[in-house]
DNA sequence: AATTCGTTCAACCGCGACTGG
DNA sequence: ACCAGTCGCGGTTGAACGAAT
């Protein structure tokens, strides 16, 4: 026999609370609180309530130290470092925020902060950054699918464009590279790469991607991509892939800064070099835009996630990507400027 | 204007932890 | 040590609402 459920009377209300409800548990716990049995409290307070929604009432909604209002960026921040470190651990998260209960930071969370995170990368459950290297890992095969298709001039495309994204994440690493520049904890912080083992993840897979941009990787089991002219020219070829002292992290901080402008979205909120004091508009560590960034969810099967990424990023009409990995796009016109300017100025300072 | 779809969040449910007899 | 009652937590649900079609 187990044990009888809390709310088991007959003819208890559930469901959402009238105001004259809310009035008669309000003012019963001003008078005599709800320290001796929350059980005993709606017959008490003559509620026709179980005890259980009587205290979930009071604690999530009534009580009169409650914040009301939206989460400041200092809460979402706060919520997202303890999250990291405590995990779903919603009631000892809460008693970090003041005024805020473990219900409302849950719900904050499902809502708005895990959604935030997938979208610039980040696993919401372990917090490292994964997307974006995982799917350029898997690129070969997804170039192999594409020309499969025989649409080979996406693919090259494709390749192009692995290479600008290459740039740009070798770009962000130099950011954080004390040897090569100040590390710039503001923007570390923003991409959340302080706190997270993802940055270390992002360092091991460096000779992967390498192989991939100097072309060397075969991609599917018995093509191989063609190198493409010029846009390959951007990485020395003398360089051994091994050497740290890659051309790509010899970018100026300024190149650095126009990638990273880029890849951020259109934001309010701005980013601030310390070292060189270059305000870069726009820069939003949580509020990237899914445009500029992988897909939050892969499909599970090879075939399907080619097939997907395919249309994705090449789209039945090539030159209106509608989906998929929709921030890799060499041509847009309508932009102040796009990957091809990015790649243009790297391969200018290349030459010099 | 009507309908569908997606999002939000208050409230519920079930389970484990705690407590007192 | 055991057991029943109670509490608190975390996952889930569904009504309400707004946006899109």
């Amino acid at each position: 026999m187990g044990r009888s459920p809390c709310c088991d009377e007959i003819h208890v209300k559930k469901g959402p609370w009238a105001p004259e409800e809310d009035k008669k548990l309000v003012e019963y716990i001003q008078l005599h609180g709800h320290r001796r049995s929350w059980r005993e409290l709606p017959k008490n307070a003559g509620l026709n309530r179980c005890g259980k929604s009587c205290r979930l009432r009071w604690t999530n909604y009534l009580r009169p130290d409650i914040k009301r209002g939206k989460l400041s960026e200092e809460e979402e921040g706060l919520i997202v470092q303890l999250h990291s470190a405590l995990g779903n651990k919603w009631s000892k998260i809460s008693t970090h925020l003041p005024g805020r209960t473990d219900n409302e930071i849950k719900n904050y969370w499902n809502t708005h902060l895990r959604k935030k995170l997938l979208r610039v990368g980040i696993d919401p459950v372990t917090h490292q950054r994964t997307t974006d290297l995982d799917l350029l890992s898997r690129l070969p095969n997804l170039l192999a699918a594409t020309a499969k298709l025989g649409n080979l001039d996406n693919a090259l495309r494709l390749h192009a464009d692995a290479v600008a994204r290459y740039q740009m994440l070798k770009g962000l690493i130099t950011l954080m590279t004390p040897s090569v520049l100040p590390p710039n904890t503001d923007a570390m912080n923003r991409l959340g790469l302080l706190a997270s083992p993802g940055r270390y993840d992002l360092l091991q897979q460096n000779d992967q991607l390498e192989g991939l941009v100097n072309g060397s990787l075969a991609f599917g089991q018995d093509q191989m991509l063609p190198t493409t002219p010029g846009l390959l020219g951007l990485v020395n070829p003398n360089t051994p892939s091994s050497s740290h002292a890659s051309p790509v992290s010899r970018i100026p901080h300024e190149m650095m800064m126009m990638m990273m402008m880029k890849s951020s979205y259109d934001g309010s909120s701005t980013l601030t070099d310390s070292n060189s004091g270059i305000t870069t508009p726009g820069f939003s560590s949580l509020d990237m835009p899914a445009a500029h960034s992988t897909p939050s969810s892969v499909s599970v099967s090879p075939e399907n996630e080619a097939a997907d990424f395919v249309q994705g990023a090449c789209g039945t009409n090539a030159s209106t990507p509608s989906q998929g990995w929709q921030g890799l796009n060499l041509g847009e016109p309508d932009e102040d400027f796009s990957w091809k300017d990015i790649l243009d100025q790297t391969s200018w300072w290349e030459e010099s």
